[in-house]
RNA sequence: GUGGGCGUAGCUCAGCAGGUUAGAGCACCUGGUUGUGGCCCAGGAGGUCGUGGGUUCAAGUCCCAUCGCUCACCCCA
């Protein structure tokens, strides 16, 4: 085994015994999407480069150093896609959704590529499902994407989740801000770190994300408030959704260092957060982005949408979710001991699985005790024996591994005999 | 890209201050049962001690490098 091929780094394989917790756990997104009227849409594993630059901006570490970007033979620059968003409002333009009706609700489950530095709660591959509500600009739709956002976090995790809510503002009014903001930090500059110092230049909203205690020192003292700054009708609709989540009984807290990594968020941006996961403790993250269509070269239209991480619900679900599920039972395991016994056998396991059973047939020709361990560690409700014996009388003997009692059973009845001994629930 | 921790059997881990043929538990295989599982008993298979170099009479153990995993920074789901 000395020359083997590995797993890429930043890449997991999901194995048979957690494969049915995915499942389950898409099953409850399908499921909680269409009862708030949200319909799926799928778009292409990659897009071209263009699309992530114009649509997340060319500032953000996303676009700047986390994407898998390559050039086709046709001399074209792809990226597989670092986040959906913009891909699934490409695909809302491109396909003309909003000449069908003014307001689409969509979601999506797929997985995206990002290469960053893995640890805890962060891969380089890694699944989201989220929504983009493309359409209305009032609060009661972004009320409604954060509900949902937050419906779905708390079906998983009902213990340790919060609700982080913030505003940003307009465009118009955050150029102002963001000028103010830098002014104020001008005179520490010295003060803050080599990376603090870079975010001052480029992008000083993201001081707030800071974990540096002497940059948020700084920040409390002498940083403007964007709410001091944005527009009253920026105001009217921020108290308009904290007024809807509070009427839902929605626990939230308004977060005003609460700033979002990717370019295109206007007024709304929200979080939810587990105490369970470590440095990545967002399970889903999104907002309002008003100016994102029309950016990407749609009509002017509003919209909002989160998106959340499955592998990190999972990282928070999984335990319990565990001693909830398994995997579907064996009903029956097949022990073949002849080789005269190897054709009926084929047929019986056909018969049972055509009446609905779950069966598995021998087919190492080991030894009756190697067959009845193997039928035991299955966890099969049954071994349904064809030897000598069987063959010549033109039966099988079907053994409870519960009880260990046999009973014989002619082959042309098996199935039906099969619903006496173990009825379906 | 930067820093910390960790790499011994399929898995979880022992291996005392460098000293003979590298261990345990679980899992796996065979037998105790000419066709009967779980429990038990007996036996077996499985390791270039991540890799390369160095120090030494002697390295799993010490030193250096390298690779991998992991957590954290950055950033985000």
């Amino acid at each position: 085994m000395g020359d083997r091929v590995n797993r890429v780094r930043g890449v997991r394989d999901i194995l048979p015994e957690e494969t049915h917790l995915w499942r389950f756990v898409e099953w409850i997104v399908h499921a909680v999407m269409s009862t708030y009227g949200y319909q799926e849409i799928r778009t292409p594993v990659f897009e071209l480069t263009e699309l992530f630059e114009r649509g997340i901006g060319l500032e953000t570490d996303i676009v700047n150093k986390e994407m898998y970007t390559f050039t086709d033979k046709g001399g074209k620059s792809l990226t597989l896609r670092p986040e959906l968003t913009a891909p699934v409002i490409r695909a809302y333009i491109q396909n003309h959704l909003d000449r069908d009706t003014p307001i689409t609700r969509l979601y999506y489950m797929d997985s995206l590529y990002r290469q960053e530095r893995p640890q805890k709660g962060r891969l380089r591959q890694f699944s989201q499902f989220g929504v983009e509500a493309i359409g209305s600009p009032h609060a009661e739709q972004d009320v409604e994407v954060i509900a949902l956002a937050y419906d779905l976090c708390s079906l998983f995790e009902s213990q340790g989740l919060s609700v982080r809510l913030n505003t940003i503002g307009s465009p118009e009014v955050r150029g102002d801000y963001l000028q103010r903001l830098r002014k104020a930090f001008e005179p520490y500059a010295g003060e803050l770190g080599e990376l603090d110092q870079q975010r001052v230049k480029n992008n000083p909203l993201r001081l707030f994300d800071s974990k540096n205690p002497e940059t948020q020192a700084l920040l409390d003292q002498h940083a403007p408030l964007i709410s001091d700054y944005i527009s009253d009708e920026d105001r009217l609709h921020f108290e308009e959704v904290m007024a809807g989540l509070e009427a839902l009984g929605i626990p939230f807290e308004h977060d005003a260092k609460l700033v979002r990594g990717l370019d295109y968020y206007t007024r709304t941006t929200f979080e939810v957060t587990s105490e369970q996961l470590g440095a990545q403790d967002a399970l889903c993250g999104g907002g309002r982005y008003d100016g994102l269509v029309a950016q990407l070269g749609g009509p002017d239209t509003p919209a909002v949408g989160f998106a959340a991480g499955l592998e990190r619900l999972l990282l928070v679900a999984e335990d319990r979710l565990k001693e909830k599920l398994s995997p579907r039972q064996l009903d029956v395991y097949l022990v073949v001991l002849t080789d005269e016994a190897r054709i009926p056998a084929l047929s019986c396991a056909q018969q049972l699985r055509t009446a609905g059973y779950t069966v598995v047939l021998e087919t190492l020709r080991r030894s009756a005790r190697s067959q009845l361990r193997e039928a035991n560690r299955s966890g099969a409700r049954a071994a349904v024996i064809l030897g000598e014996e069987e063959v010549k009388k033109e039966i099988c003997t079907v053994k409870r591994m519960d009880t260990g009692e046999q009973v014989e059973v002619p082959l042309t009845q098996l199935a039906d005999r099969f619903d006496d001994i173990f009825p379906k629930d």
